[in-house]
DNA sequence: ATGCTCTAGAGCGTTACATCA
DNA sequence: GGTGATGTAACGCTCTAGAGC
């Protein structure tokens, strides 16, 4: 039985690291939705029309929430990750939690090509995930991804093993400077901090999405407030219209036609902020004076044109 | 030049575990 | 001690870009 699951492990780490591709047709296989194709990861980002961020978050360039500077976007991303073949500078000479008992270098590398099985140190199928069976161990016991091997036989559960401070923090740091990895780096990290590759990779794309995610958090709440302000200049311009009504200062055909509804966009050639007349006949989209959306968004950097 | 296949790596949603109040 | 909330490591799936044929 303990080797069916080692079996089921590489299976699965194959299936991880030698071709995902393989996978796709059982897409279909979703149940009473399954006809209705699944939506694409990139359709899922917010497209906010008539907003500043209506831009797909996978292409905006995003705002480093570590202060560390812009993100580039996505596939300026996966270009530097391509051109980006040096080794991560902050950490020569860091070798933070490798545990004595671990042994620096009787662990062998924990590159990918060393440790073909690598990959998921807790990767287990889904369908054999049972209790959990590990007991409390210490930070670097828990962080040592050798030791679980020999004792993850237990029903096969899912081992999440939390990282040291010392490992998220050097992770941290690297972040800071690329928000992803080349496989040298991933494997150079890994080595640093005594994990296997794929934990760091997980980690990355942990942290891309919280980070994402944050992101988003602040974009709505910009929105809110941007939200707030234009009801408030609403509110405002509707009392002056009253005013002037009330002294009859405007005749009434130029108040008494209401605009057609409109529509805020972000023109794709252009990235400005425009207006969708719902009335036909309208013209052109227009640009919108939009100090206040300036002020709203002063920093957002422009989009990286493709 | 074009189309196809394969692979690596990305994002996204979800699950499961660890920790804390 | 049990429990719900929260954080996050890990997983599965899908998509896309690039390389090779």
């Amino acid at each position: 039985m303990e080797m069916i699951v080692r079996g089921m492990r590489d299976e699965q780490y194959n299936h991880h690291h030698l071709g995902l591709g393989l996978s796709l047709g059982v897409a279909g296989d979703m149940g009473p939705a399954g006809d209705e194709p699944r939506r694409r990861a990139d359709d899922s980002v917010a497209h906010v029309s008539s907003l500043p961020s209506a831009v797909p978050l996978s292409q905006q360039q995003c705002w480093n929430m570590n202060g560390a500077g812009l993100f580039p976007s996505d596939s300026d991303r996966r270009t530097m990750v391509v051109a980006c073949h040096n080794e991560i500078p902050f950490l020569e000479g860091i070798d933070v939690n490798r545990s004595p008992a671990a042994g620096a270098e009787t662990r062998g590398s924990c590159s990918e090509e060393d440790e073909p099985g690598a990959s998921s140190p807790n990767s287990t199928l889904s369908s054999l995930s049972g209790k959990r069976s590990a007991p409390a161990r210490s930070e670097h016991e828990r962080a040592d991804p050798g030791s679980d091997d020999e004792d993850s036989g237990a029903g096969g559960s899912r081992k999440k093993l939390r990282l040291s401070k010392d490992q998220a923090a050097v992770l941290e740091e690297s972040f800071k400077e690329h928000n992803t990895l080349n496989p040298k780096q991933k494997a150079a990290l890994a080595r640093q901090l005594n994990l296997k590759p794929r934990q760091v990779e997980v980690w990355f794309q942990n942290r891309r999405a919280r980070t994402k995610l944050k992101q988003t958090e602040v974009d709505c709440e910009l929105l809110r407030r941007c939200c707030e302000t234009l009801t408030d200049e609403n509110c405002r311009l509707h009392k002056e219209l009253l005013e002037l009504r009330a002294l009859k200062l405007v005749p009434p055909q130029h108040y008494m036609r209401t605009p057609p509804p409109t529509t805020l966009t972000i023109c794709p050639s252009c990235e400005r902020l425009v207006s969708n007349s719902a009335g036909a006949g309208e013209g052109p989209t227009r640009p919108v004076p939009s100090r206040q959306w300036g002020a709203m968004f002063p920093e957002r950097p422009a989009q990286r044109s493709s």
